[in-house]
RNA sequence: UCCCCAGUAGCUCAGCGGCAGAGCGGGUGGCUGUUAACCACUAGGUCCGCGGUUCAAUCCCGUGCUGGGGAGCCA
């Protein structure tokens, strides 16, 4: 018979059917069991009728754990009783294999710190597997927009010699008989891939020590950073706002189904549109103030700002202008105010924060020199980066988007641990 | 690193200075096509560790550990 998987079972009506994957929940009556099997497509209730079975089966069916693994033959039914409209008429059980003990997520409520320590199961749950396809989805949008926008793929290293914005969120490993680091941002190179190829953009896991337990922190995250040559920071605000408008309306193309598991309100997201608003980073203050912040000129947001800042507007906004200080070395100088960095922040709505940080880089061989002075960096691990602006310099700009943070704005969910497969934070290393 | 909160059954939690509780899950039985099904019965405990106060501590105090929320920093 053939095995059919659970997601397109709406092609097979009529049909005698083998359906293969693990017992979901099950309910059972005198004369019926009712099993929930789920394959990673999807779950449907399959139906064992006693009468037709006989009572040997209907008792194997009724005592049937929790996550046994089986294939099930029968009919494939249309029923409107049925929560994807189709069920399961069983004709065959075949158990593959029992639980050797109880499965501990249960079909109700349980604690987050209990669920992080059995992810590798609770990944099986519906959310959790709702949040995965969105993820997925998302990420085939991000790679789909750079390639039908002329960019190339150009990875960046993980390991790296030197910091980009200093060492002390850096993770330290040993490299034969000297020390690396692990990579908290690809844009370094992503400037020398620029200079190369015009469009790039570095896709990959990039690692920050920062002491942070909060919704929005991970050790471990995925980042994609496009770099453009002859672009300045307007043309990058440009590209930012067009990708994450992309973006956003391919999830809610693709993953309708996914996002009302998540009880996503999709009508927020159907709102972001271009244009979205720029704000310098002066604008902003003065519009802080008007709402009653104590934020102090010259620091940058706090949560609470963010949010502050964002809950007047429907779409992302995009503070940019920054005073210099607070930026990092690489940001071009405003030439009309020398005292901003040409640098762009943008904050998600609904309370989700900054899910991009960009800007145009500094171009200007003795800037630049002057600001890894200014941070007291040396020299030597950036020679090559100082060669950019040897070997004709040139006007360009990029961005950095935090994949989970994005994630958990599209789905809804509060915290960034749900965005990702395995998350890495500061308590937590394992599973 | 700092601030706040929590730790009681497999899970989620209630509780009280004096015999350890519920719901879910497990087991047993029942049951009407059930939708986190329902009903009955049943098993299940180092009340996080250490020290102190007390006639008596799961409860109060101190301390440690673990976890959660937040700050700073960031995507």
């Amino acid at each position: 018979m053939a095995h059919v998987w659970i997601a397109d079972i709406g092609k097979h009506v009529g049909e005698e059917v083998t359906l293969k994957g693990w017992l979901y929940n099950k309910r059972s009556s005198k004369k019926l069991v009712f099993l929930q099997l789920r394959d990673g497509t999807g779950i449907v209730q399959c139906v064992v009728f006693r009468p037709d079975l006989g009572d040997e089966i209907y008792d194997i069916c009724d005592k049937m754990p929790q996550e046994t693994s089986l294939s099930l033959t029968g009919t494939v039914s249309k029923d409107d009783r049925s929560e994807i409209g189709y069920e399961l008429q069983v004709k065959k059980v075949e158990i593959a294999a029992y639980p050797t003990q109880e499965y501990p997520i249960t079909p109700k409520e349980h604690g987050v710190a209990f669920l992080m320590d059995y992810r590798h199961l609770w990944l099986r749950s519906k959310r959790q597997n709702a949040i995965m396809r969105v993820r997925h989805e998302l990420i085939m949008a991000i790679r789909d927009y750079f390639d039908i926008n002329g960019f190339t793929n150009l990875d960046a290293p993980i390991f790296t010699p030197n910091a980009c914005e200093g060492t002390t969120n850096l993770f330290e490993v040993g490299y034969f008989d000297t020390k690396a680091y692990l990579t908290q941002s690809g844009q370094l190179y992503m400037e020398a891939g620029a200079a190369a190829l015009g469009k790039v953009y570095c896709f990959g896991p990039t690692f920050r020590a920062e002491k942070s337990k909060t919704r929005r922190h991970l050790t471990e995250f995925w980042m994609i950073e496009p770099e453009v040559a002859f672009i300045d920071l307007d043309g990058d605000m440009d590209l930012m706002e067009d990708f994450v408008c992309y973006i956003v309306k391919r999830v809610l193309e693709k993953c309708r189904r996914e996002l009302e598991i998540l009880e996503r309100d999709v009508t927020a997201l159907e709102k972001i549109k271009k244009p979205f608003p720029r704000l310098t980073y002066d604008e902003a203050y003065a519009r802080l103030k008007e709402l009653g912040s104590d934020f102090e000129y010259g620091t940058d947001f706090g949560g609470d700002d963010e949010t502050m800042l964002t809950q007047s507007f429907e779409v992302p906004i995009m503070v940019h202008r920054w005073p210099r200080e607070i930026k990092a070395f690489y940001m071009k100088r405003d030439p009309k105010d020398p005292t901003k960095a040409m640098g762009v922040d943008m904050l998600a709505p609904e309370g989700y924060g900054e899910i991009i940080g960009g800007g145009q880089r500094e171009d200007d061989y003795e800037e630049l020199l002057k600001q890894i002075d200014k941070e007291g960096l040396p020299h030597e691990p950036f020679e090559w980066y100082l060669d950019l602006r040897r070997y004709g310099t040139f006007t360009h700009s990029g961005f950095g988007l935090g994949l989970e943070r994005t994630l958990a704005w599209i789905t809804g969910i509060k915290h960034v641990r749900e965005a990702i497969p395995f998350p890495r934070m500061m308590e937590r290393l394992s599973p």
